[in-house]
DNA sequence: AGCACGCCGACT
DNA sequence: GTCGGCGTGCTC
């Protein structure tokens, strides 16, 4: 396909065009004429017409004699060009890899990679004639013959919403109506008692503002300007002799009238301008500069420099996992790498797992670049921010973008280096909505098809990018782990080579940043034996080693940080006399129970319970309802039952609760972080959220209030996931000039992830965790594709799933095909889910089925089919 | 997603 | 016979 892309410059200018449409089912490449006044370039979004609507496309391919020949159909014209968007070859061939690897249609994987609703065609509304509300007055003479039951049902349904102005959508009727909704309409329509109009798409358009723009030679030399005129010319001249009105007049404190007359004066023009909304610039960061390193920074920048330097000549991409621990100061290996990039006239790409964290690492290299070089891209902006960023980013002016998942397709045309920081966090993982790509292994493509250089940082790597750094040396340094089968050794071999696109790749370079900046010691790591406290008849949630802890900090005026792994205030509700629990009335999940929110305007003001998976929402009732006893209430602690705990035992404290519930819109992150390093809270209480490379100097204890909820889980990464988590969140401790401390609660110290973490012992925990997957041929050694089912009907997906789980046997490829079963938590949303799981090497990545396969192997068009590449937790 | 076409069962 | 339900396939 790149081949077509690279072949078919036009010697003259194209009359036709063949594009990729944006409907499900179409794969193949439709033919269309584009108008003479239009000009059409490979890789530009269109609007088409297709049937009797217009849909999305993307021009890919200008059609020679013999293709035009072979459709003799009617060819219609393209209705608009949305976006002028140059794909380069090497762009669209990653979006074709990333298709395919991942078993998804082309065009949902472009889409992707494209600003949301981009492709957005609008929808049909259909309105009730203005001049027969009343049935039987046609304004045609033709009299209406009595209507069909289900024209009669949608002119009801119609009459009842006559009030709403805009009329109502096709698919709101069918919904609402039914099957026979379509019928009735076109009978309705026939007879002229309704309208269908297509409602303008909600594509995000550029936005435009009227600029003042210092004219450089005014052309009327006679009309002196007065003094306040001049004092008005010099306050443009400062912002360099352009400025957008709104500012301005607020700026040099004047007036619409005094602008005009200096525009008609012929000193200035006042004309419109694109005002490019560009997010996360909004506040003020001090210029920053470089700062000295470390003799082992500067070991692993000069490694990421020499990569920099040898690929730009050679175009081998190098790949190099910079494993820094907690405070080691990658980010300033990042800045001093990607300088010279940006000096070269090239862009960064600055990969990260969740804004939660880009707003500190985002304000760095503001600081160091500068705000105009440095653009943020994530899902949190709006619409037409993340639309701005996307086309300004086309652009291919030189600029660092720092952005999470969905950024790894940053459209930047001169790209020359990715970081990807946090390499090892599960949400580079896309598993919502197919594909469901990691932005790791889409970046892995990224660097080998630009022939640019992937530098992967983490203080806790995954096993995945451990493997592949020195997988072989681990694996056997363990002596008595058994391989699997005879050719392992040779699966080992081709791991390293099954990520790329057939090209060869060469392996990762470990680096390591073993201490942290200043030498400062990594925090020792108590682990208290919760099992003792309750002998000692402690029942509280904490520990006194834990309650002793926060004394000392407070008398200290130290901060500290309390994680937690679940937010709400407990995990379930039960009755103490029969048992009873409370439990989702759409997912096969207890409910969690939540005190009010007294700070969210919008959040009930009443005991609430609260689903964690489809955010259902009841009030608590105050007695059990299946036996009325009034011995109901919550038990197992989050982090609102915490704060409140903590509160009652240091009535002076000062807490901020950061978890998803607190943190609900996009700066609060930002404002209770900024609140908290200002010194306005002694205690953080958080959930996940909180691992994520903060770095607050004045935090000298962290807490783990639970450490069990992480290590009982059932699936095979749980051990990986556990251990990065805690040995994320104790390196929040101790960053500044005081020592710090991390206590660890559990049931199950003698857990070898405790131990672990205790000792810092990342590399033999890592090396056992290693040989545990290759026993079992478990990734990154063997790897894995999850097959989702789900309907509406248990029956279904179950009879549905067997069905599938045969088909596919009967096929005999190079896996094997574990399952079906039903998910852990079978029910969510009303929806029953089933899972099929195939293993297979990683030389056979290419003989799974394809989703359109899939599809076609389950009957049932109520069973909803997806299928994960490389899943994350295979519950 | 929407529309035609065409097959099959129920009813004037 | 014919009306109307719904499953299937096509859309440049």
């Amino acid at each position: 396909m790149s081949d077509v892309l690279v072949a078919s410059q036009p010697h003259q200018t194209p009359e036709f065009v063949q594009v990729l449409v944006d409907c499900v089912g179409i794969e193949e490449l439709l033919t269309y004429r584009i108008p003479a006044e239009m000009t059409v370039q490979i890789g530009d979004i269109l609007s088409v017409p297709l049937g009797n609507r217009h849909v999305g496309a993307i021009a890919l391919h200008f059609p020679n004699q013999q293709e035009l020949a072979e459709f003799t159909g009617e060819t219609k014209a393209i209705a608009a060009i949305v976006s002028a968007g140059m794909l380069s070859p090497k762009y669209w061939e990653l979006l074709l890899h990333t298709a395919d690897y991942y078993r998804t249609a082309l065009m949902q994987t472009v889409k992707v990679a494209l600003p949301p609703k981009l492709m957005d065609q609008g929808c049909y509304r259909v309105k009730i004639r203005q001049e027969q509300t009343e049935r039987g007055e046609t304004a045609n003479s033709h009299p209406i013959p009595a209507l069909s039951p289900a024209a009669q049902a949608v002119w009801a349904f119609l009459q009842e919403h006559a009030q709403s102005k805009k009329g109502m959508s096709r698919r709101y009727i069918q919904q609402q109506v039914g099957r026979s909704a379509n019928a009735g309409l076109r009978e309705l329509q026939q007879f002229d008692l309704i309208a269908t109009v297509l409602d303008a798409p909600q594509r995000p358009q550029p936005k435009f503002v009227d600029a003042i723009v210092l004219l450089p030679t005014p052309d009327i030399g006679e009309a002196q300007p007065t003094a306040r005129q001049t004092e008005i010319l010099t306050a443009l001249q400062r912002e360099g002799g352009e400025s957008p009105k709104a500012e301005f007049l607020k700026l040099a404190k004047t007036t619409v009238t005094a602008l005009q007359t200096l525009a008609n004066k012929g000193y200035i023009a006042i004309d419109r301008r694109e005002y490019l909304r560009l997010g996360g610039k909004s506040h003020f960061v001090t210029a920053d500069r470089p700062k000295q390193l470390t003799p082992e920074q500067a070991q692993a920048l000069a490694k990421i420099l020499e990569a920099i330097q040898t690929t730009s000549v050679q175009k081998t991409a190098q790949q190099l996992l910079l494993h820094g621990v907690t405070g080691s100061g990658k980010t300033e290996v990042y800045l001093q790498a990607i300088a010279p990039v940006l000096a070269a006239g090239k862009s960064a790409l600055v990969l990260v797992p969740e804004i939660g964290l880009t707003p500190q690492l985002t304000d760095r290299f503001r600081a160091r670049f500068g705000d105009a070089k440095v653009n943020v891209y994530h899902s949190q902006l709006s619409d037409g921010e993340r639309f701005d960023t996307w086309r300004q980013m086309l652009t291919g002016d030189s600029q660092v973008v720092v952005g999470t998942r969905s950024a790894v397709f940053a459209p930047l045309p001169k790209l020359g280096l990715i970081v990807m920081d946090e390499e090892h966090d599960g949400s580079f993982k896309q598993d919502q909505p197919q594909p469901c790509y990691h932005a790791r292994t889409v970046a892995q493509w990224r660097s080998q098809l630009e022939g640019i250089p992937l530098v992967l940082g983490s203080a806790t790597p995954s096993a995945e990018m451990l493997y592949l750094a020195n997988g072989q040396k681990l694996l056997s340094d363990v002596d008595r782990v058994e391989l699997p089968r005879g050719e392992s050794n040779h699966h080992s071999n081709s791991t390293a080579n099954s990520n790329s696109t057939g090209s060869t790749t060469n392996p990762i370079q470990y680096l390591k940043l073993p201490n942290r900046i200043g030498n400062k010691p990594m925090p020792p790591i108590a682990v208290v034996d919760m099992r003792e406290e309750l002998q000692a008849g402690n029942w509280s949630i904490f520990s006194r080693t834990l309650r002793d802890a926060i004394a000392r900090m407070l008398e200290q005026k130290k901060q500290g940080i309390l994680f937690i792994h679940r937010r709400g205030h407990s995990t379930f509700v039960s009755c103490r006399s029969c048992g009873y629990v409370m439990k989702c009335r759409h997912c096969d999940v207890s409910l969690a129970y939540h005190n009010p929110i007294p700070m969210a305007t919008s959040a009930p003001t009443v005991s609430h319970l609260r689903c964690h998976y489809c955010n259902y929402t009841e009030a608590k009732p105050s007695r059990c309802p299946a036996c009325n006893s009034a011995y109901f209430k919550h038990f197992g602690s989050g982090t609102q039952k915490v704060e409140q705990e903590i509160a009652e035992l240091f009535p002076q404290i000062r807490l901020i609760r950061f978890d998803s519930d607190t943190t609900r819109n996009k700066d609060q992150h930002r404002l209770l972080l900024d609140r908290f390093r200002d010194g306005e809270a002694d205690l953080l209480i958080g959930t996940q959220m909180l691992t994520k490379g903060l770095d607050i100097p004045q935090v000298t204890f962290v807490g783990v209030i639970s450490a069990d909820g992480l290590l009982n889980f059932s699936d095979y990464r749980a051990g990986e996931r556990a251990f990065q988590t805690l040995i994320q969140v104790a390196g929040r401790a101790g960053r500044g000039d005081d020592a710090g401390e991390v206590i660890v609660q559990t049931y199950t110290p003698e857990h070898p992830v405790i131990e672990a973490v205790r000792n810092y012992t990342s590399e033999q925990f890592m090396q056992v965790e290693l040989s545990q997957r290759a026993a079992l041929n478990y990734p990154p050694i063997g790897q894995m594709a999850l097959i989702h089912l789900s309907s509406a009907d248990a029956i279904v997906v179950e009879t549905a799933a067997n069905q599938l789980a045969e088909s596919l046997r009967s096929l005999e490829m190079d896996w094997e095909l574990l399952g079906p079963a039903p998910a852990s938590i079978v029910k969510v949303a009303n929806r029953y889910r089933w899972q099929i799981l195939l293993k297979f090497a990683p030389e056979h990545v290419s003989s799974l089925p394809s989703l359109d396969i899939l599809r076609s192997l389950v009957n049932h068009k109520s069973v909803r089919v997806a299928i994960d590449v490389d899943p994350l937790t295979i519950l």
